[in-house]
RNA sequence: GCGCCGUUAGCUCAAUUGGAUAGAGCGUUGGUCUACGGAACCAAAGGCUAGGGAUUCGAGUUCCUUACGGCGCACCA
């Protein structure tokens, strides 16, 4: 039931258009003003009338009836109240699926209602997502962490709207960096160490081959890279190791975050595309000269060139992404292609953009940037060369302990402790990167980030723990049919919230912000417990109130823990 | 120097396309347990939305400007 649209639909002002009316359709700050509101002062200059007058006479033409209870006239704004009620039975319906059946398939046939019919959204667009993007040989630190819950975040939001996602891990896997690490491996490491050591013991070599590189060795670096391009078996080896050992222990972190991806192709997968792009380059008479390299003009939108060819010749990041740009273009022929990087490279995806654009293609403006904040700790920049730096499974496990000592305390009759303990300190890590807009810069701290009080998902765990509990205690009572229900101030309070969570996740989506289905999850949060703490529950006053509260609570449940699911973050039945 | 982004309560942050009295959490102070989980709930105090100007019936939100902070600006990624 779209309340406002019905609303519109019943006004009428000469001179505005009925879409207009439609879009102007509020909500007031303050419910007991109204659940909608219309306010009329636009209006004023039209009419030539005081917007009070305006909003007194709609609200004596205005006729309500069983959807829209009352209508007022308050300082030029013309405020609806809907019944309740009717409010109660509709939202019962929305989330009926729900009542019928259990767990993924409640929610299909949710989605199924509720996002794919009546929307230009979803349904068969596919939508590209390249987010987290590891470095091969470099361990996972605390600034990879919001690329990857973002991205994971909007995967599983899109999926949930009727999208087909393709999730991209644009592996950094090429560059003279690995002639790097083969160098150092050959001068201080052993396969015994590496294999030991994993991750860290291969960074830990390169690390060491930037403080103590001399020219000889940059250049002995710089051949092993070579080798490695011309395909040379013991250097390409070596690099599989690196990569393999890289790729074992990022799915070890990806499995507890909860992201999944469907390619895994790297820098080094689009090489060989590059020159059928820049042959399409120079056919449009785009690629110039310029002090030796070569490079697209952007000067008349303001930006600098764009380099696409160092001047010997060699590709960059640019190119690749270029390539990588028309390979997933062809590939997945995306309705939108979305890249999770942090603003420090907004320039860099302003000029790709461009350059797809000025080569004719329509698909450029596709092409999103989505862009997040920043991570520096408590005394600067993070750097690994200073060993400042905060590796994200330090992270992980200082949440995860923190979780079992409070439920050892809490709850010492738990059982899967440890499976709760992950996916209440896991969840905290993963709610906290997510709670506010994507664009703000974090400081990282530990306080922070292992944070259990407030604003937190282990509220809302807590909460849908509390929920479960409950429901686990009015077993055979049946679902309220939605006729007729008298609801209080709080249940009311609840219905409202809940009922806005599909338009929150179109939101989400259309923002690329997380964060919106974060906040809807701590407000649904509030007022659930607000309710509970007010109204009884298991033991209501009547058969029908119980009935109607269990239907409540069940929702609430339910929608929580999609919420959060969303947002890749589990809710155990007990904590 | 140029460009992009940010600045809201002591702290960390919210605030649909411009709408009514700018909201939460933390912290502080004071309350609520013989009802379903106190990791909860209720209440109080706390604001010239960084400063100035403009547009508008109406601005935290749009535009201009200043300050402060972050990021970027030719062969790194």
């Amino acid at each position: 039931m779209d309340y406002k649209a019905y609303i519109a639909e019943k006004l009428a002002v000469d001179g505005v258009s009925p879409e207009e009316i439609l879009e102007s359709i509020a909500v007031p700050p303050d419910p007991t003003l109204g659940d909608y509101a219309l306010p009329c002062f636009k209006f004023a200059k039209i009419l030539r009338k005081s917007p009070v007058a305006i909003a007194e006479e709609l609200a004596k033409r205005y006729e309500t009836d069983e959807i829209v209870s009352s209508v007022s006239a308050v300082n030029g704004y013309l405020n609806f109240q809907v019944d309740r009620a009717g409010l109660f039975k509709n939202f019962r319906e929305s989330f009926s699926p729900l009542l019928t059946e259990e767990g993924e398939k409640a929610w299909t046939g949710y989605a199924a209602r509720e996002f794919t019919k009546n929307s230009d959204m979803g349904a068969k667009k596919t939508v590209c997502i390249d987010y987290s993007s590891v470095n091969i040989a470099k361990p996972f630190h605390i600034g990879h962490l919001s690329t990857t819950v973002i991205g994971g975040a909007l995967s599983r939001i899109y999926r949930f709207l009727g999208y087909n996602v393709v999730g991209i891990n644009h592996l950094g896997d090429y560059g003279t960096q690995f002639g790097k690490l083969i160098s150092a491996y050959k001068r201080w490491g052993n396969r015994a160490d590496v294999e030991a050591g994993g991750i860290h013991a291969i960074n830990d070599l390169y690390v060491r081959f930037n403080s103590e590189a001399t020219e000889e060795m940059e250049a002995e670096a710089r051949e092993y890279f070579r080798l490695i391009e011309n395909g040379d078996r013991e250097a390409n080896e070596l690099f599989e190791t690196f990569k393999s050992i890289t790729l074992a222990y990022v799915k070890k972190i990806y499995d507890r975050l909860h992201v999944t991806f469907d390619s895994y192709c790297g820098e080094s997968f689009y090489i060989d595309k590059i020159p059928a792009v820049i042959e399409k380059l120079e056919k449009k008479g785009l690629l110039v000269e310029s002090r030796g390299a070569k490079v697209v003009d952007l000067e008349e939108y303001g930006m600098p060139p764009f380099i696409v060819l160092r001047s010997d010749g060699a590709s960059l990041y640019a190119t690749r992404d270029l390539a990588a740009a028309f390979y997933r273009k062809e590939t997945y022929d995306f309705d939108k292609c979305l890249y999770v990087v942090a603003y420090q490279q907004n320039l860099h995806f302003q000029q790709l953009f461009r350059v797809i654009e000025r080569m004719g293609e329509p698909w450029a403006k596709d092409l999103v940037h989505v862009a997040y904040g920043m991570v520096s700790l408590e005394d600067g920049a993070m750097s690994t060369r200073k060993g400042k730096v905060v590796w994200l499974e330090d992270v992980l496990s200082r949440s995860v302990e923190k979780a079992a000592a409070i439920l050892a305390e809490k709850n010492p009759d738990l059982k899967d402790r440890e499976k709760v303990a992950e996916q209440v300190g896991v969840g905290a890590v993963i709610f906290g990167a997510l709670y506010n807009n994507k664009i703000k810069d974090i400081v990282f701290s530990y306080d922070k980030a292992l944070n259990f009080d407030g604003e937190t998902s282990v509220y809302v765990q807590y909460t849908c723990a509390r929920a479960a509990s409950v429901l686990d205690k009015l077993g055979g009572v049946p679902f309220h049919s939605g006729e007729g229900a008298q609801l209080n101030e709080r249940e009311f309070a609840l219905v409202k919230a809940l009922a806005e969570f599909p338009d929150t996740v179109r939101a989400a989506a259309v923002h690329y912000e997380p964060s919106m289905i974060a906040r809807w999850c701590m407000n649904a949060a509030q007022l659930f417990n607000k309710f509970y703490i007010d109204c009884r529950i298991v033991n209501a006053e009547t058969e029908e109130l119980r009935s109607l509260r269990k239907t409540l609570t069940h929702i609430a449940f339910s929608t929580l823990k999609k919420g959060l699911g969303l947002l890749g973050i589990e809710v155990p039945k007990e904590m």
